[in-house]
DNA sequence: TATTGTTATACTCTATAACTATA
DNA sequence: TATAGTTATAGAGTATAACAATA
């Protein structure tokens, strides 16, 4: 009885054994995802935009007005760690801080005009860079891939 | 026609919209990735390895007397982190450097009794987390994972 | 000249505690 | 009392440059 579950898994440097360790989901999982970030950071890099960056802006641009913390919470940022982030493309004049009518503690976050065409763009190099996968994984892949990701986070 | 390919994706919290993040192969890749590196770490609390370590004890345990720029060029971490990753473990008393008899520069690497007792727990550790999240995937679900993340890294 | 292991360093990401101003 | 934003801080992980010993 053989074991081919990692038939297609590329074999390491200089015949170096992998032994059970292409087997191993949260393996793949790690090395795909190396790879795909890879592959976002330099097809973004024309607009400066890395993975977690790009996620805030499509999230904002989705829900405006909404506060720090929920964005954070929607992104599964810490909001003591977003403060940076939105420091950054606050100074970057790609979204904007505004008071809150409702509550003064908190600040309703919008994309400005900026902000609005740079995502226009970056949602472009995303659509390259995701076509690109979406061919390595073949007919259907993607459509399977996709569902199976999610059931493991449920 | 209806846009349905992320229609298992969990819901943000607070009817937030995620909008099109979903269905995005990294953002769902990087989703995944940090739920079953929660689990693997919490899961291998007891024997204290987290997923760079385990693997690392696994190559070794597979190719025994490789030199640490082996081993570490195929985990596909630089040699450079590595160094503190072999400190770390030796200090442990998992691995032990053995100089080489054939080239004085560099070490040969080799798991101690303590270590593979260690590994074999851990595997066993290992296993349970892995069945958790095959079971997530329903039957066949692992399987037909497994060789489509592959192909994304090819 | 090139390579192995190493140190120093820096940047990103992530995690916790504690503060302030509001609610 | 609790929450929103913030600061300080510390730990991982990751990246580059440079050095000594050896090839």
């Amino acid at each position: 009885m053989d074991n081919d579950e990692d038939r297609d898994a590329p074999a390491a440097p200089n015949g170096v054994s992998l032994g059970p360790l292409p087997g191993f989901i949260g393996y793949a999982l790690r090395r795909a995802q190396l790879v795909i970030f890879d592959d976002f950071i330099r097809t973004l890099e024309t607009v400066d935009l890395r993975p977690a960056y790009f996620s805030t802006l499509i999230i904002i641009d989705e829900n405006p007005g909404l506060n720090q913390s929920e964005v954070s919470a929607a992104l599964g940022v810490q909001r003591t760690n977003f403060v940076t982030m939105v420091d950054h493309l606050e100074k970057r004049n790609l979204i904007e801080r505004r008071p809150s009518k409702k509550d003064r503690r908190s600040y309703a976050l919008h994309l400005t005009e900026e902000g609005r065409t740079l995502l226009d763009k970056a949602r472009q190099l995303q659509a390259e860079h995701e076509a690109r996968f979406a061919r390595k994984l073949g007919p259907n892949g993607r459509e399977q891939l996709l569902p199976l990701l999610w059931k493991l986070v449920e």
